[in-house]
RNA sequence: UCCCCGGUAGCUCAGUUGGUUAGAGCAUCUGACUGUUAAUCAGAGGGUCGUCAGUUCGAGUCUGACCCGGGGAGCCA
C-alpha cells in the first residue's frame, strides 16, 4: 500500500474524508488515558491529530507518548471535520513514523522574557507569532517588488561595500577592504540615482548598515531599504508615488494575509482605512499646529518620537511633512525655490505611533551648489567626483525616497518592537544567534 | 553615549526591620483518566540567590565596583 499524499495543514479543509500525510512538528500534547491529542505545526498551520489506543499500533502509541515539544514526526490519518477540534478539523490516526526526538524545548506556551526569548531567536521563530510576522514580511516584500515591476522601475542593486558615507561618517560600519578603509553602506541612493540617469526609474532593494547607539523599539543596526529614484520627478511626484505605493502595499497584505494579522490580534479596520489621499503637510504648518495645541517643540529640530505621536494622533492614516529646515536634512536635497531655507523633503509618518517609514526628497540636480554643501557638510570631495558626475552630464531634476522595511512590518503588523519585524535582528550589541 | 528598572530552580516570579533547612506557578519525571482545548488530579526531582570585594556574630536581603538584560532619550528608516 502507497503511502498517502502529504497534505499541508493550511489546505487540509478541503480534504474531509481522506487519509492524508502531515509532516511537521509537535507543538503540544495532552493524554487523556487512552486518547491522545498532538498539536502538530508543519510551518502552514497547526492540526490536532487524535491516537486512540485500540486503533493504532501499539509501539507507536507508546512512541508518540513519550515525545517531548518540538519532537518532529510524520503522521497519517483521516481528516475530519469536528467541531470539537481546535480549528475545525482534526486528522484521526492511522499510522504515523517519529523522525526527531526533543527534549526540554526551552520555549514553553507559558511567558517568557524578551531577552530570553532573543537569545533563543532560531528557536521563537517557530511560535505562531513571530512565523506570521515573517510570513506577512515576504508578502510586503513581493507587494513592494510587484509595485514596481509593474510601473517600469528597475529592480537596480546597490553595492554594500562603499569608499564613503552618503549621508555623515559617525554612523558606519568600516571594514577592511584589502587594506583600505570601507564601509558598510547606509543608504542605496546615491548609487540609485546613477540608475535613475541610466534608466529612467530604478528601485534598489537591500541592507542597509547603520552604527548608530540606538537602543529603541524602532531601530536595527542592519535593515532593509526599498529605495525608488525616479529622473524628472518633482517632490510632488514623489509624495504622490509614496501615497501610493504605501497603500498598495497595505492592501495587499490585507487580501492576502488576513489568517496572519488574526493570528496577531491585528485590528483591520485601521488598515482598511489606508487609503489615499493621506495628509500633507509642510514642516511649518505641523509646528503651528504643535504650539497651537501646547505640544512642547522648538521651531527648528527634528521631530522626536513624541512629536510624530501628535502629528498623527487623531488620525487614522500616514501624515506626510514636507519642506523640511534644509540645515537638518541631508547635503543632497534640492532647496525650495519659493524658499532657501527650506529643503524639497518628505517624511512620511505611520500611524498608531510607528514613526517615521519614509524618508524622501526632491534631489539638489545644480553642481555648483552639490560642491557648496559637499565642502559646507565637510565631506570628502573626491569620494563623490563619480556622483557630482551625474551632474556634469545631463542633470535632471529626480527624486525618491527610502521606505524601512521593518518599520513598515512593524506598522502592519501592529508588532511593538521592530526586532520581531526580521528573522534574525541585529542590534546594539547583539549579533547572536 | 545618557537616564531609569532588573538579575533568586529550565521559564515567569515572590522572598517581611539582616536571623533555623530559600518558596510558588509552569516545564520535566512517575502514576490515574477514551474528547482534551495553556486539560485535570496525585506524587517526585530540581538552587554557587549575576560576579568580586566589603560591613556584620550572621547577607538572597545592606554598601561599592564590575558584568549581563530590559525600557526610554538623542539620532534615524
Amino acid at each position: 500500500m502507497s503511502a498517502p499524499a502529504v497534505v499541508s495543514v493550511r489546505d487540509l479543509a478541503s480534504h474531509v474524508g481522506e487519509v492524508v500525510r502531515v509532516r511537521g512538528w509537535l507543538t503540544n500534547r495532552r493524554k487523556s488515558g487512552g486518547l491522545q491529542f498532538l498539536q502538530v505545526r508543519d510551518g502552514s498551520g497547526t492540526v490536532q491529530a487524535v491516537a486512540k489506543k485500540d486503533s493504532l499500533d501499539a509501539a507507536l502509541f507508546e512512541a508518540l507518548s513519550g515525545l517531548g515539544q518540538e519532537s518532529s514526526l510524520i503522521v497519517d490519518g483521516e481528516v475530519a471535520a469536528d467541531p470539537r477540534s481546535p480549528g475545525g478539523v482534526e486528522l484521526k490516526l492511522t499510522g504515523g513514523q517519529v523522525i526527531g526526538t526533543a527534549t526540554d524545548f526551552p520555549i514553553s506556551n507559558k511567558e517568557h522574557s524578551s531577552g530570553f526569548l532573543m537569545e533563543h531567536r532560531h528557536l521563537w521563530l517557530r511560535s505562531s507569532k513571530q512565523a506570521a510576522t515573517l510570513r506577512v514580511r515576504a508578502r510586503i516584500i513581493k507587494s513592494i517588488r510587484d509595485y514596481f515591476d509593474s510601473r517600469g522601475y528597475i529592480c537596480f542593486d546597490a553595492p554594500m561595500f562603499t569608499p564613503a558615507a552618503c549621508e555623515g561618517t559617525s554612523t558606519l560600519f568600516e571594514v577592511d577592504y584589502f587594506g583600505e578603509p570601507a564601509y558598510l553602506t547606509q543608504s542605496g541612493q546615491l548609487y540609485g540615482e546613477a540608475g535613475a540617469m541610466a534608466l529612467g526609474k530604478i528601485y534598489t532593494f537591500g541592507p542597509t548598515f547603520r552604527a548608530e547607539k540606538s537602543k529603541t523599539r524602532k531601530h536595527l543596526t542592519e535593515f532593509w531599504m526599498i529605495e525608488p529614484e525616479i529622473a524628472f520627478a518633482t517632490l510632488d511626484d514623489v509624495m504622490d508615488v509614496a501615497e501610493e505605493f504605501i497603500e498598495t502595499i497595505v492592501q495587499d497584505v490585507l487580501a492576502d494575509c488576513e489568517p496572519e494579522l488574526t493570528v496577531l490580534e491585528r485590528d483591520l479596520d485601521k488598515l482598511r482605512a489606508i487609503k489615499r489621499p493621506f495628509k500633507r503637510e509642510t514642516y511649518d504648518e505641523s509646528v503651528a499646529r504643535m504650539e497651537a495645541a501646547g505640544h512642547a517643540f522648538k521651531h527648528g529640530d527634528d521631530f522626536g518620537a513624541p512629536d510624530e505621536e501628535f502629528i498623527t494622533h487623531g488620525s487614522d492614516k500616514p501624515v506626510l511633512v514636507h519642506r523640511w529646515p534644509a540645515d537638518i536634512k541631508a547635503f543632497y536635497m534640492k532647496r525650495d525655490p519659493a524658499d532657501d531655507t527650506r529643503a524639497l523633503a518628505v517624511d512620511v509618518i505611520a500611524p498608531e505611533g510607528y514613526g517615521e517609514i519614509i524618508g524622501g526628497s526632491e534631489r539638489a540636480d545644480d553642481l555648483a551648489f552639490l560642491e557648496e554643501q559637499i565642502a559646507a557638510h565637510k565631506l570628502p570631495k573626491e569620494s563623490f567626483e563619480w556622483y557630482l558626475d551625474l551632474r556634469r552630464y545631463g542633470s535632471v531634476p529626480h527624486g525618491g525616497f527610502g521606505l524601512g522595511l521593518e518599520r513598515t512590518v512593524a506598522w502592519i503588523c501592529g508588532t511593538k518592537h521592530i526586532r520581531e519585524c526580521i528573522p534574525f535582528p541585529r542590534m546594539l550589541y547583539k549579533i547572536y544567534p
